[in-house]
DNA sequence: AGAGCTTTTTACCAACAGGAACAATGCATC
DNA sequence: GATGCATTGTTCCTGTTGGTAAAAAGCTCT
């Protein structure tokens, strides 16, 4: 794999499924959570699930599940979501603008400090209550707001040059969408969101389980 | 996993990103390619790559690498992305309308057929070129149209909905970006994309790396 | 109180993905 | 033509992940 290899990647996925799920029930006052119930929603087998959990540090109670209070906590705390983390966005363009309204981000922790923008005619504007900046205002806002990591949205032309004037502000984080592969220092941290993949993955599904 | 298991998941998830760098280097002119060039720039190993090609049958040439046309060509087919394919589109708020605004789609085989929305004030309206219909006319123009798969993009407390509806029509494979887990009958393919598993693996590769 | 059911816990196992080592191949250069 | 270099192909190994089985724990209902 890359360079920052992670334990664990497929069950780190899953967590915030199960955050999501939990959060659910803990709204509607489901006191305990079980491993049953809960993999036969995500459709997984029980066992992945309860590992999963393990790996929080919790303990379950036998015969009637997790908290799902002390749960969503555990999770929390094992992705470092417990405390807030700021972010800054650039690239105000449609994706942009579906990544600002997803309201889970604020479940999760994330706060946007700036959104950054080229096109004049966004400059200005609003998108889901946040302020779009131009972005040859970005390393003067950054220096104020010091955001710990960035998202990138921006065409797959301009996200290396983007990257390397935030690494140059002391970026050390992003999340990029765009479709290359960034190429940044030793001590900066990437994660690479691919869409295609997701489809690549249907479409072999396809191929292999209609076909039978 | 779900019941739908995939064997080389992982080498899938890659082949989009192979496919897309490799597209760039044949429009370049470059007529061969080389698993160590491609390795570094993806960054990782060049004999995860090696493998990776090896799956979809193609033979290299020791010394010089694999001819670039051919390698295109034997990953499109492999991924069954060599013919092309229908797809209709749900829900045409911000990642609908990133989604349809990402040419790839076109390389990758996919033919969006109709895109449907509840909102009366974005029907009628187009995006990226695609006129946007009514929810209400779905059954019907499905029933045209007969498109393979549905690009859910609905908020996820009407994704079971439309995806039922869209099962009584005869879809069977459903790529969706709701934050549900889609009860689907045995026949059905579901392709979910976690948009905040992404996150929580950059969290935990901060985590792990940065504090050392 | 006791039987039965559900669930966690623990230990163990199987399969897969990632990677190392080496042989084989073919181009380029001298 | 011979040598060196870059790359593929092959074999084997290791670590991780997913999954099984059995034991322990605790609730519920009779």
């Amino acid at each position: 794999m890359g360079r920052h290899k992670v334990l664990n990647t497929p069950a780190i996925r899953r967590m915030p499924t199960y955050l999501h799920k939990l959060m659910e029930m803990h709204a509607a006052g489901e006191e305990y959570a079980s491993t049953s119930k809960l993999a036969e929603y995500i459709r997984l087998e029980p066992i992945v699930v309860r590992k999963d959990f393990e790996l929080t540090g919790i303990k379950g109670f036998p015969g009637v599940g997790y908290r799902t209070g002390e749960l969503i906590d555990a999770i929390r705390r094992y992705l470092g979501w417990d405390t807030a983390h700021r972010a800054c966005l650039v690239g105000a363009g449609s994706l942009g603008s579906a990544l600002l309204g997803f309201q889970e981000f604020a479940e999760y922790g994330m706060q946007i400090t700036d959104v950054f923008d080229a096109d004049p005619a966004k400059v200005g504007t609003f998108l889901h209550g946040y302020p779009v900046c131009s972005i040859d205002e970005m390393e003067k806002r950054i220096q104020e707001n010091m955001p710990e990591l960035a998202i990138i949205c921006v065409s797959k032309d301009s996200a290396q040059e983007v990257v390397d004037r935030l690494i140059a502000c002391g970026i050390q984080a992003f999340w990029s969408f765009a479709n290359v592969c960034l190429q940044v220092p030793q001590n900066v941290v990437v994660q690479r969101e691919i869409i295609a993949g997701g489809y690549a993955l249907l479409s072999m599904k396809r191929k292999q389980h209609l076909p039978r």
